[in-house]
RNA sequence: GGGCCCGUAGCUCAGCCUGGUGGAGCGCUCGGCUGAUAACCGAGAAGUCGGGGGUUCGAAUCCCCCCGGGCCCA
């Protein structure tokens, strides 16, 4: 079939068309015939989606940034041929949704949720909340032409994948990486609860002391190492105190005691604690203080300290010594502080915590128990310190200090015990795991193995309710420990098989002890949120109820995030891979950035500056987005700006236009794609040079998505339509398609032209898939109807190499710089292009080039429009140049002297031939009164110039010149133009076809002007599809118009002939 | 405080790995074209390549320090 001419006739709108291309998606199931044909290919690809958190309606732009970029390079696998595994995942529990759901239900904590609401209410209702997201989530990620199972999403919360969580946790427990230990931790004591980090964003101005308290040195008359605390209630908790090895220390003098604090922060305290006389006595490292022993001010009035006067010195601890405040010597109670915490495990210090869940301090805090933390036991314990002549100073401070966002409430740190798995053990295993995998960008893994390198174990309890259990089960007898790996592992002890595997319904199932046969009860803990995604490798295949998927898909061919995911979803995948399977689940990794606002800020809904997708989608077409995000350099972050769209969003109509283009001349000339061998074609120079572009193209391209460069790939693919295509080749061929007759070089161009294009949409349809399947169905399809119904069933091409031809890509290259410079000489001599200039001269250094410009002659006298092209050696210009002799008096005088004036007059006389042999062999010999004279380069300052009909400009090929003498001939060759452009433009407003003949008047009453008309008719006749030109005034029946051309009133007027 | 990334024209960004006279698009000014026309073409103005130091014959590029922004951690 012929290429018709719809396309032509319809007016471009990017936003009907994408309503077009969803509705023939959906009708012809397009994207389940796809699955179908990549089910068929045996070369897997196994691609892992990373799940986003089901915790909103709508998605952020940077989630569709996300999307967007998976869906590219799923869809450019399936059109290589690959059997995709294209399964999107949710991350569906955690306490961001339990909070919300809190908030929904007017719960002000756990103790609401289990006494007022039940947790089976709570949980039923988290979970029709995350089901409602993700549905909604779905749809906007469709809306953007993601094509992936939507249908049978991998989801969290489900009871298999609860399973499958399970069996992990098993795992580590058979290889003795699982146990419990306490942890430091932010806790609510009106909540109750402990508060993950994420949760620690609120802060408060809050006034706490700033007290300096001293820890008298053992066996040391009258020393005391100083330190600094905001919160006292941590005083009674001290085990013991931390230096920085490598920054100095003094021992100062003042009112008869001796006091070691940090050099650097000596100025400070003394003037803070309102010391009027001191001295230093000693200068040292703070290594020297290692292992120094002291005693504690409040040893005797708290319980505790019986055990923690044990480790009363100070240690080296650099972490912790932070410059700029303190003194220099931190205290520390490992029960109380993360770092401290940190350091105190590796000394193997116990966490003592002498605070109990609603902030009162315990029985072992002695004299202090009873009193709240930061009140009572603040001023108690100040109290004593001040009798016990330990305190230096006491001061106020502001500062922020973390509160619960839900209740206000400060918090405090504290130990408790939770549940770890070993990371640590199995360090050098990740080490060597994480080697295995390829990173891109190459920095990404720089980045992620000094994560690996620093890892801790890892808390994976939390007393909360929407998660997947902790599968322990503790007998109440004799507290053997069961971990259970399955359903199985239930039923095997007497259990009975739950109804849901979340809490409470878990929480009923009891036991058989098979140590004592006791029953045994569930911990009821459950797991942290990131345990959940981190085994998604496996979970989302079902493991290890379906084996073979797994074995058949693992290791996952590539994973991509945003690159805040290195410490999160990477790290987790690359922690569960070895725990479970000892090996890294993934191959590849792609990182992207984050959308910030145009400042480069994120994007916040309180800074005024967030784009909400459903915002982008209403005022943007979803290909315009998807090349918008595409285009950025995939691992840097999008500075988002609407402007920036909009420049963007022309390239779409350059796009339309070139189809729009291709398809007016070929169904005017009813060009029939089928059957065409562009080999058995007479293509001109243009028409290889385009396949060899395309060609050249295509390699490209497919490289650079192999190297995960989509950004590249992209700017790529929009380069070659709107430079190589619509600015270059079209240009070229106007005239030869413009032809009337069925011309073998027309056939040619029709026939280079959609071969390019059918292989570009193939090219953009992963990128940008609703315009490149609306032109594949309305352009290549409507001519070659037996294609399939999708583009997306074509498979994208490798490069054909034998149409690359490089050579000829630089000659062309060469052209249009030639041509480029060529105009610049017009411009520079103010002849518009319209007229033709008689002659091109260009010289050149370098041999070879001759031969391009002779070969490429038809395109630059074409583009440049000149008559000839003459190539000249660099002596032409040479030659041609004209020197202008400024005399130089202040050298000339003293040698000449009298004679000067003659020599002055001579020169004048024979200026350009003195000027030529100066500028050549430096020197002149001149005959005055028949003495020879020597004149030199430095008695002139010699200006060279080119003669007055010669533009020159010079370039790093050579030097171009046009003459610029334009005869009578060619200026009215160019009034033929303005007359041409005229009837042009009066032919497009009577809306005539491109096709129809007209008759053409033209009157003037300027007759010289007429008289080169009539002289040009021939041209204008052919040029306008004139039968005839009629030199009298229009009919009454003709479109006639009056026209003003270079000051000359004109009276133009046409009528169609019939 | 630590690790990594980014900083190039008014704006958005290439170039940096592998050192050799600073680029593109948009915007601006001027001009042109007119059967793809809400398109297109040309010319021009515009840069301390974040700052400083080093290596080198030569640094946007390699090294060190600093400043500003981002991510992750402390």
């Amino acid at each position: 079939m012929i290429i018709d001419d719809k396309l032509t006739k319809e007016k471009y709108n990017q936003k009907s068309i994408e309503e077009w291309v969803m509705n023939y998606w959906k009708d012809k199931e397009i994207y389940k015939k796809i699955k179908e044909k990549s089910n068929r290919s045996n070369k897997k690809f196994y691609f892992l989606d990373g799940p986003p958190y089901a915790n909103a309606k709508t998605i952020h732009v940077g989630t569709l940034w996300n999307k967007v970029l998976k869906d590219t390079l799923l869809r450019y696998y399936r059109m290589k041929g690959f059997n995709v595994w294209d399964k999107p995942g949710f991350d569906t529990h955690g306490l961001p949704i339990e909070v919300m759901i809190e908030k929904e239900l007017g719960s002000n904590n756990k103790k609401d949720i289990v006494n007022k609401i039940g947790v089976d209410n709570f949980i039923n209702r988290c979970l029709a909340f995350v089901k409602e997201n993700i549905s909604a989530m779905t749809k906007d990620f469709q809306e953007v032409g993601v094509f992936m199972d939507w249908d049978n999403p991998y989801l969290t919360y489900e009871d298999s994948y609860i399973e499958s969580g399970w069996y992990l946790i098993k795992k580590a427990y058979e290889k003795d990486l699982l146990y419990k230990g306490k942890n430091v931790l932010h806790w609510c004591p009106r909540c109750e609860t402990t508060l993950a980090d994420y949760e620690v964003s609120e802060y408060k101005e809050l006034e706490d002391p700033s007290v300096y308290v001293k820890f008298k040195v053992k066996n040391e008359e009258n020393t005391y190492l100083l330190i600094w605390t905001t919160t006292p209630w941590t005083l009674p908790a001290n085990a013991f105190v931390m230096a920085h090895p490598d920054i100095d220390y003094v021992m100062i003098e003042a009112n008869n005691e001796k006091l070691i604090l940090s050099k650097e922060r000596l100025d400070k305290v003394v003037e803070e604690s309102r010391i009027k006389e001191y001295k230093i006595i000693k200068e040292f490292k703070g290594k020297e203080l290692e292992g120094l022993e002291y005693v504690h001010p409040l040893e005797e009035l708290v319980k505790a300290q019986n055990e923690l006067k044990k480790y009363h010195k100070v240690v080296m601890a650099p972490e912790a010594v932070v410059s700029g405040e303190g003194t220099g010597l931190v205290h520390s109670a490992p029960g109380h502080g993360e770092i401290d915490a940190i350091v105190g495990s590796k000394l193997g210090v116990p966490l003592i915590s002498l605070v109990n869940d609603q902030g009162f301090m315990i029985e072992d805090a002695g004299k202090y128990a009873g009193l709240y933390f930061r009140t009572d036991a603040n001023n108690e314990i100040l109290k004593d310190l001040k009798e016990k002549k330990a305190l230096l100073h006491l001061g106020k401070i502001k500062h922020r200090y973390p509160v619960c966002w839900r209740c206000k409430t400060p918090l405090l740190l504290r130990a408790t015990e939770q549940w770890f798995i070993k990371v640590s053990k199995i360090k050098e295993k990740l080490i060597n795991e994480a080697n295995n995998a390829e990173w891109v960008p190459q920095w990404a893994k720089d980045r992620f193995m000094n994560i690996v390198g620093n890892v801790r174990d890892w808390v994976i309890s939390r007393q909360r309710f929407w998660g997947i259990p902790l599968p322990v089960w503790e007998c109440e007898n004799c507290h053997h420990i069961e971990v259970i790996g399955s359903l199985d592992d239930i039923l095997k002890l007497n259990g009975k098989r739950p109804s849901n595997m979340h809490r409470p319904w878990i929480d009923e199932v009891i036991l058989k002890c098979p140590k004592c046969g006791g029953q045994m009860k569930r911990v009821s803990d459950v797991l942290d949120v990131w345990f959940d995604s981190g085994i998604a490798f496996y979970a989302s295949l079902n493991y290890p109820r379906n084996k073979d998927l797994y074995e058949n898909l693992s290791p996952a061919d590539l994973i991509l995030e945003g690159h805040d995911q290195t410490r999160g979803w990477f790290f987790s995948l690359l922690r569960s891979g070895v725990i479970g399977f000892d090996s890294v689940p993934y191959k590849r990794v792609l990182l992207h950035g984050f959308v910030l606002d145009e400042q480069g800020r994120e994007m916040h809904k309180s800074l005024g500056n967030y784009v909400s997708f459903e915002e982008l989608m209403s005022k943007e077409p979803r290909d315009v987005v998807r090349l918008y995000v595409l285009q950025n350099t995939t691992w840097e972050d999008l500075k988002f700006s609407w402007k920036g769209i909009e420049q963007l969003s022309r390239n779409f109509t350059i796009i339309w236009n070139v189809f729009s283009f291709a398809s007016m001349y070929m169904s005017l000339d009813k060009f029939d794609p089928n059957n065409i061998k562009l080999d058995n074609l007479t293509l001109e120079i243009e028409d290889k040079w385009l396949l060899s572009r395309l060609n050249n193209l295509i390699r490209n391209f497919n490289k650079y998505y192999s190297s995960l460069e989509v950004h590249n790939a992209a700017r790529l693919v929009i380069d070659f339509i709107v430079e190589d295509v619509s600015h270059w080749y079209l240009k070229l061929i106007r005239k030869r398609v413009w032809e009337d007759e069925d011309t073998p070089s027309k056939r040619a161009a029709y026939a280079t032209l959609y071969y390019v294009l059918k292989n570009w949409l193939l090219l953009s349809t992963p990128i940008i898939p609703f315009i490149s399947e609306y032109l594949y169905q309305k352009f290549v399809r409507s001519a070659e109807p037996n294609l399939p119904e999708s583009i997306s069933l074509l498979e994208i091409p490798d490069a054909n190499l034998s149409y690359i031809d490089e050579k000829l890509e630089s000659k062309m290259e060469l052209a249009k710089k030639i041509i480029e410079n060529t105009l610049s000489a017009r411009m520079k001599a103010g002849i518009k292009i319209r007229l033709p200039i008689k002659s091109l001269i260009v010289s050149t250094h370098e041999n070879g080039i001759k031969d391009i410009i002779i070969e490429m002659k038809p395109y630059i006298k074409e583009m440049a429009n000149v008559k000839d092209i003459q190539v000249v050696g660099k002596e032409f210009f040479e030659q041609a140049k004209i020197y202008k002799l400024e005399p130089n008096y202040k050298e000339l005088g003293p040698s000449f002297k009298k004679i000067l004036p003659m020599i002055v007059q001579e020169v004048k006389n024979k200026e350009e031939e003195i000027g030529q042999s100066l500028v050549k062999n430096g020197y002149y010999e001149l005959n005055i009164n028949g003495e020879k004279i020597k004149l030199e380069a430095k008695h002139f300052k010699i200006q060279a110039t080119y003669p007055e009909w010669l533009e020159v400009s010079e370039s790093d090929i050579g030097v171009i010149a046009i003459d610029k003498r334009v005869s009578e001939e060619e200026h009215s060759e160019g009034l033929a133009r303005d007359i041409i452009r005229r009837i042009q433009y009066m032919r497009k407003e009577l809306g005539l076809p491109v096709d129809a003949y007209i008759e053409t008047w033209i009157t003037t009453d300027d007759n010289e002007y007429l008289y080169n008309i009539k002289a040009l008719e021939g041209y204008i006749k052919n040029e306008t599809r004139s039968k005839s030109i009629n030199y009298i005034s229009p009919p009454d029946d003709s479109y006639s118009k009056e026209w003003e051309v270079e000051e000359r009133r004109i009276i133009i007027g046409i009528k169609l002939k019939q």
